[in-house]
DNA sequence: TTATTTTTCCATCAAAAGATGGAATCAATG
DNA sequence: CATTGATTCCATCTTTTGATGGAAAAATAA
């Protein structure tokens, strides 16, 4: 109730919380040199002014987007960590896969806006800390020897699995066209895929690790 | 010799080429957007308007940015595919990851260039065929059955394998600091971690098709 | 209803960014 | 050297973009 951004996610109804979806969306196709604030506020059928009103600046505009898609990042890593704790490791990681699929595809903007920040400068140095989930995810994995330090091979590995699987659904547009696939179609090859490339080799080596 | 482009490469000393190497690295870090002709003009220590003159707008210099790096990775690709004929499949892979990485590294606006163009949009309608890398790959990864058609299968794990290579490359301010690494180290567990995780699976299957 | 607060829009600004004409400079050629 | 052509820069323009003050409108409270 603190935070301004909080508000905006607890009455979705608001002014402040449509400008907030609406520039989810835009700068995670356009990326923030790319949004204006006036394409934001013309889709919301309002004035600049009312968007500045609201939010600040740009910049604070952003920020309030980045920390907003990464709480519902973290929430749904949450939820999917619940479903598959203590199954075997290749359930666990196809039904992780299939559950982050279904939901990045519904909201495409969540993995534009992650990769956009991995791999994209802007000019204005506007370095907001984001929140960090590789060393959750290499826990839920079973990367992790101890509780307490993650291995810097183990947070690549997170980081490669997470990647594959933004990339497909940021990607789409692009991709979509060299498959020649209807979007249905495309979403089932992707995971279809990314459950044979990524499980394996995860796989296989815990079993070399059992016998051992 | 008969495109700007062409001379500019044939000729790295000239100001035409200067241009387009530094816009190379601009367009790279910042994106289309994110660039300004006068940042490139700055950095190469001339006018804006000399800028111009040899390149004409900034759409026009974007694009031969592109086909510039287009060129450059083709290249790459068929000197390593010439590298890995003939091999056993695992080698191949292991290999083609090897020398990929090495020379993405060296130039990563490759990789941040072709990811750029893989998600995000530019407002201004600029959309350039780019060639298309996908069905040689998965030739040479044997993942045709005949040599004309290629299935969405392969090239969507074609796409796969690529795009986990180009993410380390250009995710590494991100993810270095997260593994808190200097860079070599981080290039040579990137290296492991991505023969690790991309090559298992399609050995094993290539194994069980073969037995069967 | 009236007063107060919140929200919205209009008009406008200043800075940034793309672009160009034309003068000045430099290089090559006869 | 003089002439020609290519290159570069300066000054300037226009459009875009982020931002704001203050009036109008809408919502809320008294």
């Amino acid at each position: 109730m603190a935070t301004p951004l909080e508000k905006a996610r607890k009455d979705p109804e608001s002014m402040k919380a449509r400008i907030l979806h609406i520039a989810r969306r835009f700068f995670g196709e356009y990326g923030y040199h790319g949004t204006t604030t006036r394409m934001i506020a013309k889709e919301a059928g309002i004035d600049i002014s009312t968007l500045h009103y609201h939010w600040g600046d740009k910049k604070d505009l952003y920020e309030a987007v980045i920390v907003d898609i990464n709480k519902d990042l973290g929430q749904k890593l949450m939820a999917v960590e619940k479903r598959i704790h203590g199954l075997p490791l290749d359930q666990r990681m196809a039904i992780a896969i299939d559950a982050m699929t279904d939901y990045l595809f519904k909201f495409p903007e969540v993995s534009n806006l992650v990769l956009f920040h991995y791999f994209n400068k802007t000019r204005d140095a506007l370095d907001l800390r984001v929140p960090e989930f590789t060393a959750d995810i290499a826990r839920s994995m079973g990367l992790t020897r101890d509780r307490k330090t993650t291995s810097p091979r183990a947070k690549i590995e997170v980081l490669a699995v997470m990647n594959a699987i933004h990339n497909f659904i940021s990607g789409e547009k692009f991709f979509r066209p060299i498959v020649n696939l209807n979007r249905k179609d495309y979403i089932s090859i992707v995971k279809e895929t990314l459950k044979f490339v990524l499980i394996g080799s995860f796989v296989e080596r815990e079993k070399k690790q059992k016998s051992s």
